[in-house]
DNA sequence: TTACAATCCTAACGAACGTTAAGTATGGAG
DNA sequence: CTCCATACTTAACGTTCGTTAGGATTGTAA
């Protein structure tokens, strides 16, 4: 993200004051005051307070999201779980708190309405997506749902953990808390 | 809590509204308008808007805990950590409410730093206190810190997706997630 | 040099905020 | 009946909010 660029400048910082604050918690005179630019200069690249916001939320919100699962590499399973926890670590400041931003959204801490509908339907497509990833690995397929529950509930754990309170989790940590559910439940050798 | 009394009935809105709308998106006309008194009637019983959501935090988010951990007739492991998370399924809305409230401060989507710093002063003393508890029935002691922290994140996301999205989860899909991590760390007999 | 679009500013708008001043009803104690 | 604390009100205070009107500056194309 280019910092010469006044309209990326105000998002950067409008990002940082949505995610610190809230939605109302931020003003469009503290975004301007940090940019250090006029308050109208805001108004010039974004239509309204809400539109800056949905903007970051439908927009780089959810190409972080692509962003972070085109990076995977994809081996096993334990691997590409890992992976994908582990490459959280590794966030710049700005991404982290962008994530957090959309997490806070997700969970229906901020935003409105609209916004905690698209989170919804994003969630739905989660749950088969992870047993489709797991399925052919599975000793035992009829214990797909709970395994997959349990993979997503510590998943989910593990990327608050990190994303939201800023925490480094090692690789090596990572891997032991997924393999406790995964080691007993797939086939081996695909380990 | 009483609904005939007007300082209770103030709180019960309050709390609906900080956890609906958060600390700045909550207004005390707004409350005073569904409670259906005077604006200055809040100011009556609470001396500030602040003083207000510190009550509501530092008072009733922390005695709901202390109630919830009382009910607890721990059995054995699995029974002890299935029971807690269980008996969240049956929360009253308006503690639901209050209950995800408090996680929102402690996740840091709400209130300010001191509270923040209350919650994190509370999240220390959470690793110890599980390590003890299953200490005991640990097959190998020495995975004893990879165990309790699968199993506080696992614990974690199940809270949330009960209290947060205010979802039912059976007992037996929660026995089911806490026995996947437990049942092959601890002792045969204890279970 | 002129014309014009893009980029920026100061100053102000009305609305909503947290909070308070100044009072009015009410009901029990003396 | 008088007194007074309790429970409540209307009306306003000063401040800050999101937003905009109206104009200045700048670089470029004709």
């Amino acid at each position: 993200m280019e910092d010469t660029n006044l309209k990326d400048r105000i998002k950067k910082v409008a990002i940082e004051h949505f995610n610190k604050n809230g939605y109302h918690g931020t003003t469009i005179r503290n975004i301007a005051n940090e940019v250090n630019c006029s308050l109208p200069m805001i108004y010039y690249y974004y239509k309204s307070k809400k539109e800056l916001f949905d903007e970051i939320i439908t927009n780089d919100y959810l190409q972080l999201l692509k962003r972070q699962s085109k990076k995977l590499t994809k081996s096993d399973a334990i691997g590409f779980y890992t992976e994908l926890v582990n490459n959280l670590n590794s966030l710049s400041d700005f991404d982290r708190h962008l994530y957090r931003l959309g997490i806070k959204v997700y969970m229906s801490f901020d935003g409105d309405e609209e916004h905690i509908q698209a989170m919804d339907e994003y969630e739905e497509s989660i749950y088969p997506r992870h047993a489709e990833i797991l399925m052919p690995y599975l000793i035992n397929p009829a214990d797909c749902t709970v395994i997959v529950r349990a993979l997503i509930h510590l998943l989910d754990t593990l990327i608050i953990e990190i994303v939201v309170k800023g925490r480094y989790i090692p690789e090596e940590d990572i891997r032991a808390e997924i393999s406790l559910i995964l080691s007993n439940s797939i086939k081996p050798g695909t380990l």
